[in-house]
DNA sequence: AAGTATGATAACATATTCGTTATCATCCGT
DNA sequence: ACGGATGATAACGAATATGTTATCATACTT
């Protein structure tokens, strides 16, 4: 029997017929975000529910966001990134990393 | 007649029995966030109509987000920058300016 | 005066986030 | 094996953001 091919994140994401540059971009752009997020809770050694008691986001959020099944607004953004130490702010897109 | 005294922004941000440091430090935060978005939006001479064109949001999001009558997802804060050449970045509280 | 562009707003529907409470599987240490 | 901590998830309601369409007042231009 032929095998299924099963498709691969990296081939829907490349598939423009389906993600636009721009979704392209805003996705990976979500995901570094994310990703540093995840980064700063666990540099400070806080698990969700300590970060969810001094940030006031309850842990369920934190672990919707931090799997990204949710969009974070910017000011839960800010409740969750200000205890860690980190703060967000508008860039140039030439000065990006 | 006694005169009843009008309360200032600034009587009402100041009063931590109704706006704690770290809401303060979050609206301020949002304040600013917003009018650099505004500028960047300015500095590239567009119209609300012409950055709802080429970002995908609309018009009147666009109106509510500069007015401060909604706070926005990252996504849609995302989608407004990236046509004026900005995009977001975490950054230690440190380094704020 | 007439026409055009602008930002703001209204009203409503839809979509999404977040709170709340509870539970689950897994891992780790005892 | 037990208990504790962890991240993930479920279900539901409440709150909020965004889309959609339309309109308004104002400013500007001709």
């Amino acid at each position: 029997m032929s095998q299924k091919a099963i498709e691969t994140f990296s081939d829907y994401m490349n598939d423009e017929e389906r993600v636009s540059p721009a979704e392209k971009e805003r996705i990976y752009f979500e995901i570094s975000l994310i990703g540093k997020m995840i980064e700063a809770r666990e540099q400070k050694g806080l698990s969700q529910r300590e970060l969810a008691e001094i940030s006031g986001v309850k842990q369920p959020a934190i672990a919707r966001l931090e799997s990204l099944k949710a969009t974070p607004q910017i000011d839960t953004l800010f409740k969750v990134l200000h205890p860690l130490g980190y703060t967000i702010e508008i860039v140039p897109l030439a000065k990006e990393r």
